[in-house]
Order: structure tokens, then C-alpha cells, then sequence
DNA sequence: TCCATATTTCTAGTTATATCGAAATATTGA
DNA sequence: TCAATATTTCGATATAACTAGAAATATGGA
């Protein structure tokens, strides 16, 4: 996964309107849930619910299609995972990369 | 955890310079690295980096304590892990949460 | 004590984000 | 076709975030 594309989904989670939009439709599961009954569940004003659901839908986190006169949204499992998967991903790649400037020389790392 | 601690931290990796910091620290591994080296790592200017330093250390994700006249700065393993594990914890709890407006009726939910 | 180093705080300009009412669009059923 | 429903777009305002230079602070060594 590209950084610019982390930076967007972890950009869309961390807002507290969007992170509840994105839980009710992770709860929610695979077949996801209409405009309307995430607004009611989250109470949020449909204006502003648009908006976020858009902003979730540019970064992957959510899937939008129209389904008669609604729009199902479901939660994008397999990008969500990549999410997750992606923080700890590198541990510890550089951990000996002594480019450190105050870097101790090598007789002196006995101590950890 | 906490939905508000799990929104600060996905918004503080919700930036570039703040992923690729983080990043930094979490490829670096426990032993951490000080700021000057950040610095020549990620090629942040100062103030900015200290800001953004302060950012992911009020979130949680990096650890900083002073060490003669540099700062140790260390990527909070645990915490990122239990961020990474929020993301999906609570898939599909509502799966069959039918208080939908047109919910099918059970007789109608044979077919999926 | 005095200077060099490491990092932060101050300050300010620019840009981005969150919010939501009202109006617009699209779809279905009568 | 008309009205009802579902959702989005528009527009405007308020707030917050990103950025970075310059000045301030703190620490260690000569």
C-alpha cells in the first residue's frame, strides 16, 4: 500500500462523526446499510452525513452503490485490513541502521 | 479502547509528515531515535517536526523522554497494535440488527 | 562561566476541515 | 404526470491544522 493512500484512510478514521459512520457500517457487516438508516443511527444531519460518506468513499474505507432510489454503503473489509496491517508493518526494518549521528561505535554497543 | 483515544490516533496518522515520522520511529524499532535524527531522516524543519512530535506523542503513539540534551523518541508499540486491531473489532456485531426502515420481514429473509 | 548543540515555543500566514440549512436532483409508485 | 422519498450539491461560516522562521530554553563540555 502506498503512504498517500494510508495517510487518506487514516485522514478519513480520525474524525469522530466519520469514525462512528465507519463502525456502524463495519457492525454492520457485509451488506452494509442505506443513507438513511446510518443517519439514524448516528443522528448525523444528512448534509453533513453526505459529505463524510464521500470523504470515506474517496479513501477507500466505504463502497457506495445505488440500489433503487437508496445508496448502500458498505465498509471495504479487504482495504480496512490493509489499514490495519500497514501500521506495525516495517517494525523494526531500520533497527540497526546506524546513521544515527551520536550513533555509538561498535565496541561500545555491548550495553544494548 | 476508547472511541475518542482511537480518533486522536488515527488522526494523528491522518498526515503525511506525521505517517512518515511515525513510520520512521516504527522501522527504527523499541530502541527509538532522537529528534535531530528524525529530522535528517525525514527532512522535516525543526519547529515543524517538534509540532508534529507533540501531536503523535498526545496521541499515544510515540514515547519521548529526555536523555542527556537529546530526546528519545520511540514508537509505542502497543498502542499502535491496539489501534490496528480497533479498526475491525467489532465487524459485523450488527449483522442482524433488522431495526432497518425497510427491513425485509423474517419470512422474506430466507433468500440471504 | 561560556559556547555549541538539541529541541521547543512563539508567531503568523495560508490552507483545509467541519458543520448544516436550503435548494436541487433522482427515483419510484400512484 | 405528480407527489413522496432518498440523497446530494450549494453556499456560507466557523474552527482547526500545517508550515516554518526566529527567538527562547536547556544541557553538557571546555
Amino acid at each position: 500500500m502506498e503512504t498517500t493512500v494510508a495517510v487518506e484512510g487514516f485522514s478519513a478514521m480520525g474524525s469522530e462523526s466519520r469514525l462512528a459512520v465507519l463502525q456502524t457500517l463495519v457492525k454492520a457487516g457485509p451488506k452494509g446499510l442505506p443513507v438513511g438508516e446510518i443517519q439514524k443511527r448516528t443522528n448525523i444531519p444528512a448534509s453533513t452525513l453526505a459529505h463524510h460518506l464521500k470523504f470515506l468513499a474517496a479513501a477507500h474505507l466505504v463502497e457506495q452503490d445505488k440500489q433503487g432510489r437508496s445508496i448502500i454503503n458498505r465498509a471495504d473489509f479487504t482495504h480496512l485490513e490493509a489499514l490495519a496491517e500497514f501500521i506495525l508493518r516495517e517494525c523494526c526494518a531500520d533497527q540497526d541502521t546506524s546513521s544515527q549521528s551520536n550513533a555509538p561505535s561498535e565496541k561500545e554497543l555491548v550495553h544494548d
